[in-house]
DNA sequence: CCCAGATTTGTAGCATACTTACAGGGACGA
DNA sequence: TCGTCCCTGTAAGTATGCTACAAATCTGGG
């Protein structure tokens, strides 16, 4: 019961995100369905195919051929995977927040698109990667992590969880003492250099001069980029972009659950007298924050 | 198109959850349908009634009664809920973590785990208080993140975000330098208190000496707790709770979605010549991380 | 220990929903 | 203008989900 993990995942592509992506190819009237599902995919999840069928105006194998046309085989299986998208959030591209939005939307929205991508970065996680990170940081002497702005706070993140880890850490938010620290590190240490874009040229540097001081180096990034090429393991943590400006950063949800993961995963491979020494250190944080009188 | 914002949400009880919580008081055959669907939910997912009936071993109308047991009101709406709770993840109760799960199993369960959370947090989030929030946050003369650990890392990440809230924005992670911080402000400035808790001393103290300086406060906390109590504003943030000592902590990351609501519902409602300087700043990061050559 | 009532479970039939085969109709090219 | 091909709807067939009813089981009292 323990070991419950990936059954194949219902269907890795969202039904409305195929949607969107056939529509060119869709005859005249099976884009009067996918007109239906884009503009109120919600109104579909109760529907039957009947009903489905008289929303768009057309009739009921019409709709069927949609169905196959966006890669479904069957009415059935169309509206479980819409149940499965629904769930995850109206997806991002529908999704673009605009100044008439009211409160009660932009919650939706932020959470939908925040969640969507959890699922997509779920989706495209390269377990043997990770398989070797966590391999690496396993055995660690010391941890640093480096990263810059929205990064640097996953970094920071990740520090706090030295426990977890049982190994010194430190994160370093200044190019200056990036470089002092990258520099001075030794054989046996990993250096985290985590950056979104993977591009950003001192970030690349740090990557570089980690690895020329005889530590290991993992790169968390948003996309391959310059900066994976200079590291031993690289996470990619793809995420959903979407352009719009006020789009929050989901890049760095992502990377705070993917370092959780490798925390879990770390803590997890070390024995129970480690669990026990984390429990302690729990209790003395919950004393310190209540005081320790009853 | 705007505002499709608050469509009822399919149901807000997990299928599971609910199954769990009703096995007690189901007859002996449902109970074999429950445990099929609780040791192995996703077999459950292309399975149509007649199917159903022969893994669990019973007669179809037993299904029936089964489905109406866990508040469906027939087998066709129990699929529906069923696909919407899969593509949240298992349940927290069924993911707790242990040391015989594999990468594959450590990954799952956090995702999953994560992604039901922030769904949980999504309808329990209080629309009023938020508004009030985005309300106080949009005339702020100068905004103060407040926050211990992990909290703290929520507060600096806000202070990063302070381009969208359009006014200055600290975020002091130092007790002493809290303390300085919430005795220095004035009328019209807003503290933003962030504890998980809402129990630890030092933080409650802070919201207090922010008030008595006249700054308005809003409090961003896991449950009802002494620190609402000092809020002009309470944000609850509920989360599922674990009590496995490796669960990672969600609440931070339903905390970072908050703010990200708050500092997006903010920068919205400002005029488009905030958007225009926002997208300029965007441009000038982006050459700093590049270099400015083409 | 047996019987009556209630409760639970399975059987059978019905209505509905999904699928497939087929034929009409319209568009395009010759 | 005719013929072909593609698109769309009609109609029939099949399977699926639901409900009424009857058999079986359990419970409690005599």
């Amino acid at each position: 019961m323990a070991t419950d993990q990936n059954p194949p995942r219902p269907a890795p592509v969202n039904v409305i995100e195929a949607t969107r992506a056939a529509y060119q190819d869709l005859r005249k009237s099976e884009r009067k369905v996918a007109d239906i599902l884009l503009s109120d995919p919600r109104q579909l999840l109760p529907a039957t195919l009947a009903q489905t069928a008289e929303f768009a105006g057309v009739s009921q194998p019409t709709v069927i051929r949609f169905c196959d046309a966006i890669g479904c085989s069957g009415f059935q299986e169309f509206k479980l995977r819409l149940a499965h998208s629904l769930a995850l959030g109206t997806p991002a591209t529908h999704s673009v927040l605009s100044g008439a939005d009211d409160l009660g939307a932009v919650v939706q929205k932020v959470f939908d698109y925040t969640i969507t991508s959890l699922d997509w970065a779920r989706n495209h996680l390269d377990l043997t990667a990770l398989e070797e990170a966590v391999a690496l940081l396993g055995r660690a002497g010391a941890i640093e992590f480096f990263g810059f702005g929205a990064s640097g706070i996953v970094a920071r993140d990740a520090q706090q969880k030295f426990p977890l880890f049982g190994a010194p850490c430190g994160a370093q938010l200044d190019s200056h003492q990036q470089i002092m620290s990258a520099s001075m590190m030794r054989p046996g240490d990993v250096a985290v250099v985590i950056s979104n874009t993977g591009r950003t040229r001192s970030i690349v540097e740090i990557a570089r001069t980690a690895r020329a001081s005889g530590a290991k180096v993992i790169g968390l990034t948003g996309s391959d980029s310059p900066l994976a090429a200079e590291c031993d393991v690289k996470l990619v943590v793809e995420t959903l972009d979407n352009t719009n400006i006020y789009t929050p950063t989901i890049s760095r949800i992502a990377a705070l659950v993917v370092i959780d993961i490798l925390s879990t995963a770390v803590a997890l491979r070390r024995g129970p007298e480690h669990q026990e020494r984390f429990r302690q250190m729990k209790r003395r944080l919950n004393d310190l924050r209540f005081g320790s009188e009853p």
